[in-house]
DNA sequence: TTGAAAGCGCTAACAA
DNA sequence: TTGTTAGCGCTTTCAA
């Protein structure tokens, strides 16, 4: 299996310069080399296909030239459009991305990131429930460490969110002017995510502002029965007049869809429906699903090139804790009396 | 930023040992040596929060513990799934897993590539347009590699896909024995991608043993104008018997979608709807989409296994230079007349 | 303009 | 039962 790789011993060798030579190549140090051996070089390299040991090079400038991104679940479309603008901008560096998926769980997360300071990544990209900060407070001690979409407080951290709270409430206000009288909010438990907590309270403020009460529904992802329970009491509310639904995520619109669009063939138009994030899927629906867009893309950029600053030994000052980025509301015919 | 990492030297001086002593701990061989300089180790261990360092570890032992897996794009389900399962398997046994996306750009893939060699990856998993098949071969030369998805015949490489040609003739034998009269096949260009050339035959297949004209829609997944061409062409045909429209992967009955239902708003349930590959919408629009599931999970877990023995050293002899798993059928109300 | 030598953190003979 | 030593492939002083 194993070809012998070609080293930065063999380059020199068929050069006939030493290793130094080569590495001063390598490194474009080419100042004080002349252009004879320069090419000499190259040409070898060339034939050889040399390729430089990163992990040597890794091990003696104690770097990786390794990132990580960690998130919950590498399936939703915020992640994947995270992963691939992060990849856009750290890619040209040299960069190469460890992408991992933590599945929201404590313990796994905890062992993924003990695991990827061990492979001495260079820096962490990472989208968390917060079960583990104290852990994270160490590794940003070592390296630059990101936290996306869920803000957590942790020293040294970087945070790039989206406007939850005012995205939120533009999208409630929206539903009361459209003249839905109630909007039912569903949700999971905050458990001190950020984005549930702060996606209920612009909800919260908008019901203010218009003088509605809140009405909330919770449910948990691993419970079907929690999102049928819901259903009744949405086709009850209906009756008294437009209501409308909104999921705090699109996964819960995934699972809440087929009931309730069942209900609204006999309600048609009545229960308007809308979420947070946008499915692939809403503009395939019948009418298309009103959603609110997060600026993945530009987080994932922003990530990137706040990354290659950090490793660059440049930024570090007057850094914000708290970068907070605008999302868009698509307005669709799911929420048009 | 940096605060100093812990190494196996200050292990040793802290336990007052020797670093071989340390090392030899590390790689639990507890054989020769005492129970007493073991406690002492695992304490200092404890305590210093050390972990070896991987890189280093790699370089002395010709192996990195990572593993890359590339696909064309790490948003289909196809991949997210493949990439779980692979993880799953790959994790326990401490390999990390660098996840890139090709893009289906062969320049990109080949420049990926050679970037995972360089970082000194310990095998690699690929989902591959055929374009670099010849940096492949060499780098299987160097390192176990398994292609999925996609066939092709390089020396060395194991390939694992499903039963595109048999699961393909299925779908539509059981189009036919519905009642429909014609089924148009839209797909991409082959190119030489083999899950499209035998999906394609799958169809023509069947075709014939039902004694019916293939009719084939070709599209460019960046040309909507060649999805919209088609709306006009079902239409019609609708008017002299049930059609049905099969699509060969997910995204492009996503893209067709739209248009396809707006039409049969008039020509109710005349136009038979199915895909390969099942979206996560599939339940969700109405009537629910008829697909065919791949065996992705499984597919990854084979992956996982089969590369975990080839490093391992075992494995090796008659080992298929194909395998193939099963799909399954998924009908539903999207094609019943 | 070039090279010798030390050392990054670790493993593995070989000695003791 | 433990330690000494020689590298893995590379970068980087320091000298020539």
């Amino acid at each position: 299996m194993t070809g012998k790789r070609v080293t930065i011993h063999d380059v020199a060798k068929a050069a006939g310069v030493s290793i130094t030579t080569v590495s001063r190549y390598l490194n474009q140090r080419y100042d004080a080399m002349s252009g004879e051996t320069k090419v000499r070089i190259a040409d070898v390299i060339a034939n050889l296909h040399y390729r430089p040991n990163a992990l040597a090079q890794g091990l003696k400038g104690n770097r990786s030239k390794m990132i990580s991104v960690m998130v919950v679940n590498i399936g939703y479309p915020y992640n994947v459009s995270l992963i691939r603008a992060l990849t856009h901008k750290l890619d040209p560096a040299g960069y190469n991305l460890l992408v991992c998926e933590s599945e929201g769980d404590k313990e796994r997360e905890a062992h993924l990131l003990r695991s990827l300071v061990a492979q001495q990544i260079d820096a962490l990209v990472l989208q968390t429930n917060g079960d583990n900060n104290a852990l994270v407070a160490e590794i940003a001690a070592q390296i630059p460490v990101i936290l996306v979409d869920r803000h957590f407080d942790i020293p040294r951290v970087t945070c790039v969110v989206t406007d939850n709270e005012s995205a939120s409430a533009t999208l409630v206000r929206a539903l009361y002017r459209e003249g839905y009288e109630r909007v039912l909010f569903v949700t999971e438990r905050e458990d001190g995510v950020s984005t549930r907590q702060q996606r209920l309270d612009g909800y919260r403020r908008a019901c203010g502002e218009y003088g509605r009460n809140p009405w909330i529904g919770y449910v948990d992802r691993g419970d079907p029965a929690t999102f049928a329970a819901l259903v009744p009491e949405v086709e009850s509310a209906a009756y008294l007049g437009p209501v409308s639904v909104y999921t705090a995520n699109g996964l819960l619109m995934l699972k809440l869809y087929p009931a309730l669009r069942a209900l609204s063939t006999t309600q048609t138009g009545r229960i308007g429906l809308a979420t947070f994030d946008e499915p692939d899927w809403a503009p395939l629906v019948f009418p298309p699903l009103t959603c609110v867009r997060q600026p993945t893309a530009e987080i994932g950029a922003w990530v990137g090139k706040r990354l290659l600053a950090l490793l660059d030994g440049r930024g570090k000052l007057g850094k914000p804790a708290l970068r907070t980025l605008p999302s868009t509301l698509i307005w669709q015919k799911s929420t048009s009396l």
